[in-house]
This record gives C-alpha cells, structure tokens and sequence, in this order.
DNA sequence: GAAAAATTTAACCGGATGGTTAAACCCGTG
DNA sequence: CACGGGTTTAACCATCCGGTTAAATTTTTC
C-alpha cells in the first residue's frame, strides 16, 4: 500500500496535535466527512476521545481544516509546475513525471476532493475553496506558439491539458475499478502503473507530432 | 443537469417498488453508503419510511441491490463494444462517442464504484462484483495486428485502452475538480465537454499514427 | 359492498455516534 | 514539593438513524 503524505500545519512536528490532525488527514481522506468516526480517528492517533474534542472542537471543524489542508496542498503543486519558465516539451514531460509520483503518493486525494465536493457542495464551495486557483493561461499560450510555430499539430490547449490530467489521474484513482474491467492481479496492475510515465508521455508526444 | 438513467429491474414500469428502487438508485449513487439515510430516499419516492420497509427490508440488501444494478449495466455494455466484430479504427470511434454518452448520462456511476469499494471494500467483492467481468483480450489482439501491420505506431494494447478509458471517463467525473483547476464557469464547462469526443478522437488517431 | 392489499400515522426501541463532564493520574518545571 | 498542563478513564447526554410495530385509513380487487 502507498502511504499517504501528512501535510505539515504551521505545529510543532512531532506534537500530539500534529498527529491527531495527521490521522484525521488519513481517515477522512480515506473514508470521507460521512464514513468517518472520531474513534476512529483518536484510535489512529493512539488518543482517546476525549483528547481528541480537547485539541479539536467539532468534527465539522477539524474536517475543516483538513479539507483546506488537501487542497491547499494539491492545487499549488500543479500551479508551480505548470507556471514555470520552461520549454512546453520540458514542460510536459516533467509534468507527467510528478504528477504521478504525487497521486500515486496520495491515491484517495482527488476521490476525496470530487467526492465530497459531490456530497456537501455548499460547505466546500464556501469554507474550502482555494484563495489562489491555478492559472493555466501561460500554458495555454505556451501551446498556441508551439502550433503557431509548427512544432506541434493544432490542438485545443484546453484539451490538451485536460488530456494529460486525465491520463495521469485516473487509472490511479480508478484502481479497483480497472482491476475489474482488465482482469489484472494487484501485481500486475503495480507492474502497469509503474510503466505508465513513459507510456504517457510517448502517447502525448505522438499525438502532437506535426 | 443531466439526469441519471434509472435502470429497469424486472418490475412494472410505474410501480411503488420501481419509485422508490429509483429513488434509492439515485441518493444511493450520489452519497454513497454511508451518505445516504433512508429518510431521504423515502422522501424522494414521495412516501414514508414505514413502505420503504415494507418493500425493502434493509438498508443493506437496498444497497445491494442498487449496486448490482448499477454494475450489472455498466460493464456489459462497455464490454459488448469492446468484444465487437469491428475493426479497430471504428472501434474506437465507436466507444469514445458511446462511453461519453454513457458516462455523460450517469455521471456519478464511477465515483460511485470507486468510492464504495474503496470504503467497502469487503462487501462488495463478496456480493457485488459482476458474474462476467469484460474480456479486452480481443481488443488486444487488434490492437497487436494494427501494430504489426503497421497500420498504427507500436503502443502498449493495455495502455492504449487505458488512455482511452481515462480521456472518456475523467473529465465529466472531476467535473467540479476541473472548474477549479481551469477556472471555467459552468457554462463553458458544459461547452468544453460537448467538444470533448471530437477531440479526444483526434487525440487518439494522432497518436497512432505511424 | 366485503375482503385484501397498499399506504399513512405516530409512536417507539436500540444502537451508534458526536460531544461533554468531572475526577483522577501522570509528569515535567519552577 | 507543589503547581499546571497533558492525558486517561468512565460515565453520561442528546441526537440521529435504522428498523419495528400497531392501528387507522385509503385504494384496489373481487
């Protein structure tokens, strides 16, 4: 099994708080606001209950703020890379390389966001929301110019970008499903997952060559 | 908003029982298991929670129940196309307009699967999973005969239908995902997706070509 | 119109769960 | 040692929720 990333509040390290809000990370990530208990949470965190409500008021409140901890981690990667002063081609290829890395590292993230997003809209639209969206515009131009230039064969950069997203996300996401709809062992579908950045990327280059 | 197809279980058309099996489908496939509460669902049937009982015993054999349906109509459709006797171009054309569709009409199925075995994940390989799960193998073994015909630039068959599958079902599933990341309103969302098999098509045979 | 089935009403039970409380305990620091 | 914050224990409350029940009421069927 991956290990999830534990995002680091602005707390001491290794302090009780910090692991408490750890295993609440994991356990929410995993289960959703809905399936997840507080015992579970103060078990995971080797605490008891009553700790647990001493450090963190609400359920409601702690899932706050480790909603706002998953996404305000999630986004920024992406903007990062994507913003970059770096050649498209560069640019993609190193996209696809840590993009998988970061949800392979974190496989429930994007479940959990568009899961609860689908579960509790309003609370997510209002309290969780990125102050700063990412701004794929530099990309976008970043990719008019290729195809202006003949670099690469006309395409919607919109597309193109959802393209790579999806490609990278969704068998990680989709796991258990395509362990069905393939008929693949647990080892096998491992074995495929880790031969996706080079398939991924020799697809996109080869659907962009002029 | 698209509406979810409600599948036909042998039952008559308009009754009590379809209603509320429709309305449980429904609340089911959008809060999943443990988001759901029958109340809810009586509401939606338009009756109270004693008839629910009075048909459906329990909540977990309604589960049940609506998770079979569920995969009972997902997979053997992608599995018909997928098995067909076409050759693989039409194929593939075939399966990006039919999959969108689908996954269009019944947006929520896959986040629904993933997510419920994720949380699940006990009951529903015991009780759920289909009796026949798709067999890619001939799709495969186009794609190989594509290749060596050299018809198609050489490409992993399993990566390819994978590619393919995440292009289709990713976007419309982290729709709420992408309006973030992309910063689109609804509107332009919904104009984005229509674009979407056109383009996704062309993606493909541009990535095939020798 | 009578019998049977469908549906409502309203009350209730029991368990799980979020949350509280008070007392005791542990343990490091001044 | 005494003080105080962290921590445990254990009991407890209120609420929600799945599920049941019994009777009344409506609708269907014969």
């Amino acid at each position: 099994m991956d290990n999830s990333e534990t995002p680091t509040t602005p707390e001491l390290p290794d302090s009780t708080e910090q692991r408490i809000f750890d295993a609440a990370h994991q356990v929410f990530v995993q289960k959703g606001l809905d399936g997840a208990k507080m015992q579970e949470i103060a078990d995971h965190a080797g605490i008891n209950k009553a700790l647990l409500h001493y450090y963190f008021r609400t359920k409601e409140k702690l899932f706050e703020m480790v909603a706002k901890a998953v996404i305000n981690r999630a986004f920024p990667a992406v903007q990062q890379l994507i913003e970059a002063d770096m050649p498209l081609e560069q640019k993609i290829d190193r996209f696809v390389d840590f993009y998988i890395d970061l949800i392979s590292r974190n496989p429930f993230v994007p479940l959990f966001i568009i899961g609860e997003i689908n579960k509790h809209p309003d609370q997510f639209f209002e309290k969780i929301i990125p102050a700063a969206p990412p701004r794929p515009e530099r990309f976008f131009r970043q990719v008019e110019e290729a195809v202006a230039e003949g670099r690469i064969r006309p395409i919607s950069p919109r597309h193109l970008l959802v393209n790579v997203l999806s490609m990278c996300v969704f068998p990680i996401v989709a796991r258990p499903m395509l362990r069905i709809v393939m008929g693949m062992s647990s080892q096998e579908l491992n074995q495929f997952l880790k031969e996706r950045k080079e398939e991924v990327k020799a697809f996109i280059f080869a659907a962009l060559r002029p």
